[in-house]
DNA sequence: AGCACGCCGACT
DNA sequence: GTCGGCGTGCTC
C-alpha cells in the first residue's frame, strides 16, 4: 500500500502563467509537463499553442499548482531559455506600466521584447509522401499545388499562396488536407543568429610606414583608390601601431567611397578580406584610454551639486543652457556609479544623430557600453539584451525602448534632452512616455535619475521648482561662446502675388552675406513638400485625400500629390479635376519650395534639403550631416531634424521660416514646443568663436510670445507659461487623458463619442470632461475621429479610481453600441 | 492580434 | 441551392 505522502506528491501537477506579447488582458494558464518541470521557471520564455493552430512564445510570470477549474489547460510545448531572460523586476515594471497607461500587459511585453525574441510560428505545407498510391481525383488548382510541392517539399503557407495565381488557395489547401494529400505543420522560427561582416585589412607588406608611404605615392593619380586608402588609415590608425590593422574596417563602408576602387585594391592585394563575427557595433581597444573628461570649474560645481542633491532627492534636473557642457557631467557621474558596480541607463531622444554622443561614450566606457536604438537590427538588439543579462554591459545608451531592458542593479538613469517629445511613443499602444516610465523604473531599482535639458519641459521644471526634484543650473556657455543674436522679420509671402517669396529680404541678405563669407546657414521649416495646398483659380477646387480629411501636399520633384497622414499619393495633374481648367496654383510653402527659391536666389550656393523625403534610406541622414559638417553644403533646409543636437562649427545663421505654424498649432504645448525648437535651433548657431545670428520670420511680429524667443530667457518663458497652464487647467496641474473614438461610420463615431462624453461628464463632472470635439483632422485612413479630453487635477485624487471609471464607461458604451469594432484610444498627454 | 464560427448577399 | 463577405467572440 502506498503512503499518503507519496500519493499526494504524484498528484501534484504544475501550472505556469504565461504572458503573451499580444494585446490581451491577463495571463494564460498552461500545464507544465513532467518533462519540463525542471526547466520551467519564472522569466523564461515558453512555446505554447494558442487557439487552434497558432504557436507563440510567451514569458512565464508565475508557477503554481492551482489547476484551473473552468477549463482543461493545454501543456507547454517547450521552454526556450536555459536561464530567465526577463527579471522579476521587469515583470513588476510591465505590470505597473500596463496599469498606468491603461493597456494590456501583453502590449507592454510586445514593445519590450526585441522582435527576434518573440518567435511565432509559421504554417508549413508539405506533401504526404505516398499520396500517389491513393486513388484520388485532383482539381486543376489542387494539382497545381501538388506540383509546386513536388519541387518544394516544405513550403510556408505564405510562400505557397504567392506562387498560386488562383485566389482560392485557402480553400484548395483545405480540400487537399481533407483528401490527406498534404499536411500542415507549424514551424517556430528562430530569428536570432550571430552576425558576421566582411572586413578589409591592409596586406601585411604595407604595414611598414615606408611601404605605406610608397603605396600612397603610387596611388597619387588614382584618386579613388587613394581616397579609400586614406579613409582606411584615418579609421584604422596603422601608422601609429601596425597591430591596429588586425581590427580591419568594414568593406561596405569603404565601398561607399568607391566600390570599384575597393575591388581593384583587393585584386592587387592591397587589402585582404576577412569575415568577423560581430557582437555589437565596434570593438573598442581604446577603452578607457582617453579617460573621463576633465570638468571646468562651473561644470565641477554642478557635478558636486548633483551628487549632493542625490543625497536627499531621487531625481535631479540639470538645467544647463546649450553648449554648457552637460555631457561631460553625465560622463563623470556615470563613471562614479560604475565604480559602485551599478548599471547605468543613458536615455537619448529617438533621433538618428545620436552617433556623436555614442562615440563619445564609447571612448570613455569601451566595451562596457551597450547601444540600443531603433536603427539597430533586431539581432543586435537581442545581443544587447542578453549581453546585459550576462553582465557584459554596464552602461546602456539608447532610445526610449531601452527602459525595457533587463537591468539587474540599475543605479542611475540619465535622461538627456529631457524635454524631447520623441520620448513619448505616439502611435501604437502602449503610448508610454519614456521619461515618466524611467522614473518608475528608477523607483523599482532604488536608482537615481538625472534629467538634463537646456529648455526643460514645463512639467519637469515645475516639479523641480516645487522641490519634488533637485535642481542644478549651469548658465555658463562652455568655452565662453556667446549667445546668438535674435532678429525678427515679417513674412511677405502671399499666394496672390506670384513674385512674393517666403524668404524675407532680411533673411535673404543675411544668407547672402554668410555665403560670401563661406559660413553656413540652416533654414528650418516645419512643413514638408513643395506646397500644402493646390487650388484651381477658376472653380476653387482643391485636391484632397480620398482617405483623410486633408488637402494633398504638392511634391514638385516627384510631381506628386501626397497625403501626410495616410501616405496616399497620386500623380499631380496640370488640369483641374472639377472643371478642366489649367489654372492650378499652389498655396503656401514647404521645404521643397524653400530649396527651390534658394537655388534661384543664390544660384552658386550649395543647397541641400533634409526632411523625411530626402532621408528615407538608411544612411541618407548620416550622409547629409557629414556633407554639411565637411563644409560641402552652404545652406541646409529642413524640418525638425535640422534643429536637433548637431554641433557644427561654421554655422552662423539659423533661419526659422515660419514661427506662426508652430505657435498657432492647436495644442496646449504649442508655445512650449516652439520655445524648445527655436532655442534648440538657435543653439546651432555660432557654437564656437563666431557669434551667431537667428532670424525668425512671422506674419505677426506683435505676437507677445516672440519677446520670449528674443530674450532667450527660459525663466521668463516659464513664468508666463506656468500661469497659463494653471489658468486653463493643463499639466503639470492636471493629468490630461485624451480619448479618441474612431470609426469608419461617421454617425456611429459621433454618437458613441457623444454618449461616452455624457457618461463621463455625469461621473467625473464638467470641470474634468471636455468634448467630444472633432480634432483638426477629423478623418484619417477612412476613420472618423472624435476626441474627449479629460483633465484630472493632480494630488488628492485617486487616479486608479478615475481610470477605473474611464475604463468602465468605455466598455459600457461599446457594449451599448454592440460594436466591438469601435475603437477608443487612450492617450496620456 | 489571429482565427473560427456564423449569418446575410451574388453567383455556379 | 452554395460561396464568401465580414461582424463577433474566444483564445488557457
Amino acid at each position: 500500500m502506498q503512503s499518503l505522502f507519496e500519493d499526494s506528491e504524484t498528484v501534484l501537477a504544475l501550472f505556469a502563467e504565461i504572458l503573451l506579447p499580444l494585446p490581451l488582458k491577463g495571463t494564460f494558464t498552461y500545464r507544465v509537463p513532467r518533462s519540463l518541470e525542471q526547466d520551467a521557471s519564472v522569466g523564461k520564455r515558453a512555446v505554447i499553442q494558442f487557439g487552434a493552430k497558432k504557436v507563440y512564445t510567451g514569458v512565464i510570470t508565475a508557477i503554481h499548482d492551482q489547476a484551473p477549474k473552468e477549463y482543461q489547460a493545454k501543456s507547454l510545448l517547450e521552454i526556450i531559455d536555459a536561464e530567465p531572460i526577463v527579471t522579476d523586476l521587469q515583470l513588476k515594471f510591465f505590470k505597473q506600466l500596463a496599469t498606468y497607461y491603461m493597456c494590456a500587459e501583453g502590449d507592454i511585453l510586445n514593445v519590450a521584447l526585441p522582435t527576434a525574441m518573440k518567435l511565432s510560428s509559421e504554417s508549413n505545407v508539405f506533401l504526404i509522401q505516398d499520396y500517389s498510391n491513393l486513388d484520388i481525383e485532383l482539381s486543376d488548382t489542387e494539382q497545381e499545388i501538388v506540383d509546386i510541392l513536388k519541387s518544394n517539399p516544405l513550403l510556408s503557407y505564405t510562400d505557397l499562396s504567392k506562387q498560386i495565381t488562383d485566389t482560392k488557395v485557402h480553400k484548395t489547401i483545405k480540400s487537399l488536407l481533407q483528401k490527406n494529400v498534404i499536411g500542415i505543420e507549424e514551424e517556430i522560427k528562430q530569428k536570432y543568429k550571430a552576425k558576421t561582416i566582411t572586413k578589409l585589412k591592409l596586406h601585411e607588406r604595407y604595414l611598414d610606414k615606408a611601404k605605406l608611404n610608397q603605396l600612397l605615392n603610387e596611388l597619387q593619380n588614382k584618386t579613388a583608390q587613394a581616397n579609400v586608402l586614406l579613409s582606411y588609415i584615418s579609421e584604422v590608425p596603422v601608422m601609429q601601431d601596425a597591430r591596429h590593422n588586425e581590427t580591419g574596417f568594414s568593406k561596405t563602408e569603404l565601398n561607399k567611397i568607391s566600390a570599384s576602387a575597393v575591388s581593384t585594391m583587393l585584386k592587387n592585394q592591397v587589402f585582404v578580406e576577412f569575415e568577423e563575427e560581430v557582437y555589437r557595433i565596434k570593438l573598442s581597444e581604446t577603452a578607457n584610454m582617453l579617460g573621463i573628461p576633465e570638468l571646468s570649474s562651473a561644470q565641477n560645481t554642478a557635478y558636486e551639486s548633483i551628487k549632493e542633491q542625490f543625497q536627499s532627492q531621487d531625481t535631479v534636473l540639470l538645467y544647463g543652457i546649450t553648449g554648457s557642457g552637460k555631457t561631460e557631467i553625465y560622463i563623470n557621474l556615470i563613471e562614479k556609479f560604475l565604480q559602485n558596480e551599478s548599471q547605468v541607463l543613458y536615455l537619448l531622444p529617438e533621433i538618428a544623430l545620436t552617433t556623436q554622443i555614442v562615440e563619445r561614450l564609447r571612448v570613455c566606457f569601451g566595451d562596457k557600453l551597450g547601444v540600443y536604438h531603433s536603427k539597430f537590427s533586431e539581432n543586435e538588439r537581442v545581443e544587447v539584451w542578453t549581453g546585459l543579462l550576462e553582465g557584459r554591459f554596464q552602461v546602456i545608451v539608447g532610445a526610449r525602448s531601452s527602459i525595457f531592458l533587463p537591468f539587474q542593479n540599475l543605479g542611475l538613469i540619465v535622461i538627456d534632452e529631457e524635454h524631447e517629445t520623441s520620448y513619448k511613443q505616439q502611435d501604437p499602444s502602449p503610448r508610454y512616455h519614456a521619461r515618466e516610465s524611467a522614473l518608475f523604473l528608477a523607483k523599482l531599482h532604488f536608482a537615481k535619475t538625472l534629467l538634463g535639458s537646456a529648455t526643460p519641459s514645463v512639467e519637469t521644471y515645475w516639479l523641480a521648482k516645487e522641490g519634488k526634484f533637485g535642481l542644478v543650473t549651469l548658465s555658463e556657455r562652455y568655452g565662453g561662446a556667446q549667445l546668438p543674436e535674435i532678429l525678427f522679420s515679417k513674412i511677405v509671402y502671399s499666394p496672390k502675388n506670384q513674385n512674393s517669396t517666403p524668404i524675407s529680404e532680411t533673411l535673404f541678405l543675411a544668407m547672402k552675406d554668410r555665403f560670401e563669407k563661406r559660413e553656413q546657414s540652416i533654414l528650418f521649416l516645419n512643413r514638408r513638400g513643395f506646397a500644402p495646398l493646390v487650388t484651381c483659380e477658376n472653380c476653387g477646387w482643391t485636391p484632397s485625400c480620398p482617405h483623410c480629411n486633408v488637402s494633398l501636399t504638392y511634391h514638385q520633384y516627384k510631381n506628386k500629390l501626397s497625403c501626410h497622414y495616410c501616405g496616399h499619393f497620386q500623380q499631380a495633374s496640370s488640369t483641374c479635376f472639377a472643371c478642366g481648367s489649367t489654372k492650378l496654383k499652389t498655396i503656401g510653402f514647404g521645404t521643397e519650395m524653400i530649396e527651390d527659391e534658394l537655388k534661384l536666389m543664390l544660384p552658386d550656393a550649395r543647397v541641400k534639403r533634409m526632411d523625411l523625403e530626402t532621408t528615407r534610406s538608411k544612411y541618407a541622414f548620416q550622409q547629409i550631416i557629414e556633407e554639411f559638417a565637411a563644409g560641402h553644403i552652404d545652406i541646409l533646409v529642413g524640418t525638425q531634424m535640422v534643429t536637433k543636437g548637431l554641433d557644427f562649427e561654421h554655422v552662423t545663421l539659423v533661419g526659422v521660416i515660419d514661427v506662426d505654424k508652430m505657435l498657432y498649432f492647436p495644442d496646449f504645448r504649442a508655445f512650449e514646443r516652439t520655445f524648445h525648437l527655436v532655442t534648440q535651433a538657435s543653439g546651432r548657431s555660432g557654437r564656437r568663436v563666431k557669434k551667431g545670428q537667428v532670424i525668425i520670420q512671422s506674419h505677426n511680429l506683435n505676437h507677445p510670445f516672440l519677446k520670449h524667443l528674443e530674450a532667450q530667457e527660459y525663466s521668463e518663458f516659464y513664468a508666463q507659461e506656468i500661469l497659463e497652464r494653471e489658468r486653463f487647467m493643463y499639466p503639470p496641474f492636471t493629468r490630461v487623458i485624451k480619448l479618441t473614438v474612431k470609426n469608419k461610420d461617421k454617425e456611429l463615431c459621433h454618437d458613441t463619442a457623444r454618449i461616452l462624453g455624457e457618461e463621463l461628464l455625469r461621473s467625473l463632472g464638467s470641470q474634468r470632461v471636455h468634448g467630444p470635439a472633432a480634432p483638426g483632422i477629423d478623418r484619417i485612413r477612412e476613420y472618423y475621429l472624435q476626441e474627449i479630453l479629460l483633465k484630472i487635477e493632480r494630488g488628492h485624487v485617486d487616479m486608479s479610481k478615475i481610470k477605473n471609471i474611464v475604463q468602465n464607461k468605455c466598455d459600457e458604451v461599446l457594449k451599448l453600441k454592440k460594436s466591438s469594432f469601435i475603437n477608443i484610444d487612450v492617450d496620456f498627454l
